[in-house]
DNA sequence: ACGCAATTGCAAATCATTCGCAAATCAGTT
DNA sequence: AACTGATTTGCGAATGATTTGCAATTGCGT
């Protein structure tokens, strides 16, 4: 399991290995998604990221945020309609459960299902690219 | 497994007990609903409704779709952020595989993977209000 | 330190969907 | 069949998230 400090040398390295130039927001904006342990939208990073460095833009988080997805640095997710949110994508592939309660994201995973999603991806003639499991579920009484 | 014209019908009886007025432009829309046998978004069903009756509007549309919606006569999907898709709930539960070339939706239904997810949930003292289980995959070479 | 292409912030543009409102139309009641 | 009033409609404007144009700024190789 990586650290936020070894996350955030990593999106640097990866970033500059890209050619695009380190500017002070990619740095700032970086160390916000590195150091994220939720899954924030765009406006919730920009808001973390404006109190490190005041000169960061909304814009510019977002422009961030295209560049790292295209890279492969960050994923995306579309939990509910309307905002997207995000996650370093260091980390090993999981599914999500959302307590539709309260929001509150729980991060899980199942070799099982990985399996036979596969398996039936396979009876149909095809190979996955990627898929999306969402569980919306609301806490046992 | 019901035709378009008995689910044409049963939408019209559920608008009725509902409350709501037959109108013009709802009758064509739910017509074209319960003849579709893709998964239209909001404009594709505007195109379809429009041919059959000049005086149907875009909004009429959105708000016929949240009509149903809301009356769970219909259910509402985001593969692809952006639009929304739409297809008549009266089949019974699947899931979609996505193939990432062409675009196409291929329904599918697995029993093993619906129980494992209530496992799932039930271990992390969950209970499943809906799931979102998408495969995109290409098709075999 | 110099030079210039890449990057930024800002405001305006997009795109799907929703909303306000005056005009039209259902669906009962005479 | 005409009357009536609340519901529904089409239109255009508003919304909210995200993208984009552009002039000003800045990273970085020289
Ligand atoms: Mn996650
Ligand atoms: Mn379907
Ligand atoms: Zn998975
Ligand atoms: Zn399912």
């Amino acid at each position: 399991m990586m650290t936020p400090a070894q996350r955030y040398e990593r999106f640097l390295t990866d970033l500059k290995a890209s050619g695009v130039r380190l500017t002070e927001q990619r740095k700032v904006i970086v160390k916000v998604l590195a150091e994220a342990r939720d899954h924030p939208n765009a406006d919730e990073l920009y808001h973390r990221a404006y109190v490190l460095d005041g000169s960061v833009s909304l814009s510019t988080v977002y422009r961030t945020l295209r560049l790292l997805e295209d890279h492969g640095a960050i994923q995306r997710h579309d939990f509910d309609a309307g905002r997207a949110r995000f996650e370093n994508a260091d980390t090993d592939h999981h599914d999500h459960l959302i307590d539709v309660d309260t929001g509150q994201v729980i991060e899980f995973r199942s070799e099982r299902i990985e399996k036979l999603q596969a398996e039936i991806a396979a009876e149909l003639g095809f190979d996955i690219v990627r898929h999306k499991l969402e569980l919306y579920g609301r806490k046992r009484g």
